[in-house]
DNA sequence: TATTTGGTACGAACCAAGTCGTAAAATGAA
DNA sequence: TTCATTTTACGACTTGGTTCGTACCAAATA
């Protein structure tokens, strides 16, 4: 029901990546996808995306005997759903710790903190308004 | 034993916020702190840490009858190795997206944001030597 | 038509995490 | 010393996630 509250497993991400990736896949084409990192047998996987479509983390197109899925929830809401937690449990709510220990241990390139900098510039011109 | 490899649960991360914060507890002190915001019998506790000192996740002072718990693994290690995790697995690898990503959904203040303004300077300065 | 192939459905087994009951040991007080 | 309290130790149970075997179904093919 409420997806909000349903936090992917660890697999369960592992093949909503592949879902995000092409935004509609066959059990096959993910399993396919997963062996390459993966050990596991089709009927896993199979199972894995019956569960996730249970949960409404996926809902699947029946019109042809082979199903297609297509992710329900999105890359960017589960990033923040997980990133919530994180800073919640380790970083004491603070999300300026989480920002600046991923700025120091993460090779940043000079692009990156140009993309970086931009976002604070704006963040910062709304602040003086 | 390596305890680069073992991955604290949700539980043992309760735990070790506690013992972050105080640098040496007991069982009980723990139990009492988790009670605030947790419902658990006091065994559930005792049980949880005792795994966690066979997993070499603390240490403890048995010269007492009451023993005295101690983290081994840092707050800071183990901020970088759930961050990293999560970068890995949510964040195509990319730590810039996560930092954006933060930024955007957190409510940041201006001072916080001048705290990261100068991470950023000295990264920017780096970059040029 | 009979057989192979590729797909879904589903239950069973297994494992790890978390929970708790109970026993045994140590301590302190009557 | 005796009894109550506190603590550790340990095993059993539960739950959720993962894995897989097997049954069944439909479509293509010999």
């Amino acid at each position: 029901m409420n997806n909000k509250l349903n936090k992917p497993t660890e697999s369960e991400l592992e093949i909503l990546r592949v879902l995000w990736d092409r935004d509609e896949a066959t059990v096959r084409q993910v399993h396919e996808e997963l062996s390459k990192t993966k050990e596991a047998g089709y009927t896993t996987t199979l199972k894995l995306m019956q569960i996730m479509h249970e949960k409404g983390l996926v809902k699947r197109d029946e019109t042809n005997k082979t199903h297609k899925y297509t992710a329900l929830i999105s890359r960017e809401h589960t990033q923040k759903q997980f990133m919530c937690k994180m800073i919640d449990t380790l970083f004491q709510g603070s999300s300026t710790q989480l920002v600046i220990q991923a700025l120091c241990h993460h090779k940043t390139s000079e692009e990156e903190l140009e993309q970086i900098q931009q976002v604070i510039d704006n963040l910062k011109s709304n602040h003086i308004q």
